[in-house]
RNA sequence: GCCAAGGUGGCGGAACGGCCACGCAAUUGCCUGCAGAGCAAUACCAAACCGGUUCGACUCCGGUCCUUGGCUCCA
């Protein structure tokens, strides 16, 4: 199994650290405001990765952060008259809600900053001891120049870090340099060996992971945006204060979601929440849509490409649908057909295996699932299907769609506000006018039912 | 300026030194009472440009042009 690492830049064979755990780690949201549909691209991706190493038999435990300090929760919270707590908790359920409804399933367990004070500043306490860190009046700050490493993520050298855009805190030694702890009397505070403040945005993470993996781990992930500074400055602050390199083993990144091919931004007014989207199209058709690019690769979010993700995934829904409707019909009898169809079930796997072990090629794996679902629509064509084959057929969908978090079901019509009996109901009427060839009639309820969106797709009348 | 990624058919999007990706959309045929779903077939040289290597390059090498992102807010 082979995953890229942005460190070395190459593709590298996956080993974790102890034999068959893996400790994988994901930078969390800030919790301040509504979660994007950037964030949903990213921990959709990360989810998937998380599938696949329990899939082949890692016992993955999947940590992510949930960063509730931080200067922008504590701006927006006074902007709407209440308290920082609040405000996190607030977004912090809306956040797990949303991850929900995506399907992000696979995180094991989420980390508050705001309970990790004390490993926070006992981080800190061990950087300054070291030599890494020094004490101004506003704060603790971590000295870039003490670690040459510094910059290597990003494959940059230390002295071309030079240029910022916000005016850097003077008291620091270098423009570089960057907080650990800052001193603040405002009402989110805590008390440290350096007075009452909180802490720097990047130290969270490193006192987390190393709270719960130790100063070593496997897999780091987030998106590209993460790269500089923010895990160059993890690797600084976990690799010095504990001695041990490197911190991470292989450090993953996503691509960046666009929206009609420009950068999604407040100012730009293209910023589309999870909730936005959901309300226009299904958390499976945008899986769907986010595991057609490769993790790596930036992504183009627009309507049509939505459109085209949602009628992808009707055309495995409706395989899978016809599988079960002929499971109803099929007798336990095998053909000629068989033997073949089910060696094309195994080469599926297979080959689906083979994708996802080149670096989770998501979309190359899909295109195995379309091949599969070619070669079962002619299987089922033939009107000759075995009850052992279509079984088969169904095991390896939810087997193969567990990996991806995708379904393949049919929308039930219960979310209509209608009974499945009362469409059952229509149905049988509908169908015995059907018999009598009365087409006026029940193409009228055919066209009706699709105004209520509810889609009746006819076979042949016997 | 520095660093990184990338330019593939009408669209989305992979792989690969020679063979059909795959999906969406389109056209035709089959099937169907019709529609849909589905099957089959078709789409002039699909590969930003210019050189080179090679029997052969979208795929390798060199150069040019362009796009996007990061450079302490950011998934």
């Amino acid at each position: 199994m082979m995953i890229y690492n942005t460190m070395t830049g190459n593709k590298e064979a996956f080993e974790p650290i102890h034999r068959n755990r893996v400790n994988m780690f994901v930078c969390g949201p800030t919790v301040y405001d509504e979660a994007h549909i950037g964030h949903a691209r990213t921990y959709i991706a990360f989810d998937v990765v998380a599938r696949y190493l329990a899939y082949r038999g890692f016992g993955v435990f999947y940590l992510q952060n949930v960063t509730d300090v931080d200067d922008k929760i504590i701006k927006r919270g006074a902007e709407l008259g209440i308290t920082t707590a609040e405000l996190a908790r607030r977004f912090e359920g809306r956040y797990l809600e949303d991850m929900c409804t995506l399907g992000v399933e696979s995180v094991s367990l989420y980390a508050r900053a705001t309970n990790h004070v004390p490993e926070i500043i006992d981080q800190i306490k061990r950087l300054i001891e070291k030599g890494y860190a020094y004490e101004t009046e506003t704060g603790v700050y971590f000295d870039v120049s003490k670690f040459p490493e510094f910059g290597a993520l990003s494959h940059q050298t230390p002295d071309s870090l030079t240029k910022h855009r916000i005016e850097p805190d003077p008291t620091k030694r270098n423009p570089a340099d960057f907080s650990l702890w800052k001193k603040r009397e405002e009402k989110l505070a805590w008390d440290s060996p350096w007075g009452k403040g909180r802490p720097g945005w990047h130290i969270e993470d490193t006192a987390i992971t190393e709270t719960y993996f130790g100063p070593q781990y496997d897999i780091h992930g987030g998106a590209r945006d993460l790269i500089f500074p923010h895990h160059e400055a993890e690797i600084a602050q976990a690799e010095a204060s504990s001695g041990k390199k490197p911190m991470v083993k292989y450090w993953m990144h996503t691509g960046f979601l666009n929206i009609n091919g420009e950068k999604m931004s407040k100012s730009l007014g293209n910023f589309t929440t999870i909730r936005d989207l959901l309300t226009r199209f299904s958390p499976q058709a945008f899986r769907l849509f986010v595991l057609s690019t490769h993790y790596r690769s930036p992504i183009d979010f627009t309507e049509g490409s939505l459109d085209q993700s949602t009628r992808s995934l009707e055309r495995i829904s409706n395989l899978v649908q016809s599988l079960n409707d002929h499971m109803k019909n099929a007798v336990m009898e095998s053909y000629e057909a068989d033997e073949e169809m089910v060696r094309a079930l195994e080469s599926a796997r297979g080959k689906f295996l083979e994708a996802m072990d080149d670096d989770f090629n998501t979309s190359l794996a899909l295109s195995v699932i379309f091949d599969l679902v070619r070669d079962l629509y002619r299987y089922i064509g033939d009107e000759k299907s075995s009850k052992n084959v279509l079984s088969q057929a169904l095991n390896l969908f939810a087997e193969l769609g567990g990996i991806l978090g995708l379904e393949f079901k049919a929308q039930p019509a219960g979310k209509l506000g209608l009974t499945d009996d009362l469409v059952e109901l229509i149905m049988e009427i509908r169908q015995k006018l059907r018999e009598r060839k009365d087409w006026m009639l029940s193409d009228e309820i055919r066209d009706r039912l699709r105004d209520l969106k509810v889609i009746v797709e006819d076979k042949k009348v016997k």
